[in-house]
DNA sequence: ACATTGACTCGCG
DNA sequence: GCGCGAGCCAATG
C-alpha cells in the first residue's frame, strides 16, 4: 500500500517549537520565527506551517505577526478578530490592527532600561 | 509544465 | 508614510 503519510518534515518541527518558545505576554514576527528556526528569509514557510496546523496543533499562533507588528490577517476578519482577542487576553495591547513591537517583541536584551516588558518570563 | 498565489520581508525612491 | 520590485518557494489551478 501506499498511503502517503505526509510526514512532518523537519523544517516544520523547528518551525513549530520555534513559535513554541515564544513566551506568553510576548510576539514574534514570521522572519523572526523562521531564522530562529535556522531557515533565514523563510518567513513564508512559517506562515504556510501555522496554515497547515490549524488550531488541533495547539501552537501560540496568535503571536505570530508580520515584521511591522500588524496581524497577517484581514482587518475585521474572524481570524483577525480572534488573535486581536487572544493578544489582549495575555496582556499584549492591540493598537488598531497593530502590536507596539518594543514592549512585547520577543526581544529579551535591549530592555536595558527602557519600557520595562510587562513580565519577564 | 507553466502561471499565480500567499498567515512574509527588505531595500530604494 | 507609501508603492515597487525582488527574493522566497510550496501549494494550487
Amino acid at each position: 500500500m501506499k498511503s502517503a503519510q505526509t510526514a512532518l518534515k523537519p523544517e516544520h518541527q523547528t518551525i513549530r517549537k520555534a513559535i513554541l518558545a515564544i513566551p506568553r505576554g510576548h510576539v514574534a514576527s514570521y522572519g523572526e520565527i523562521a531564522a530562529r528556526a535556522g531557515l533565514p528569509r523563510r518567513a513564508r514557510l512559517v506562515g504556510r506551517v501555522l496554515r497547515e496546523a490549524g488550531d488541533e496543533a495547539k501552537l501560540p499562533w496568535h503571536r505570530v505577526l508580520r515584521a511591522d507588528g500588524r496581524l497577517a490577517f484581514v482587518p475585521r476578519s474572524r481570524d483577525f478578530l480572534e488573535q486581536k482577542r487572544r493578544l489582549k487576553a495575555e496582556g499584549v495591547l492591540v493598537a488598531g490592527n497593530r502590536v507596539d513591537l518594543r514592549r512585547f517583541g520577543w526581544q529579551r536584551d535591549l530592555d536595558a532600561g527602557l519600557w520595562a516588558p510587562p513580565e519577564a518570563d
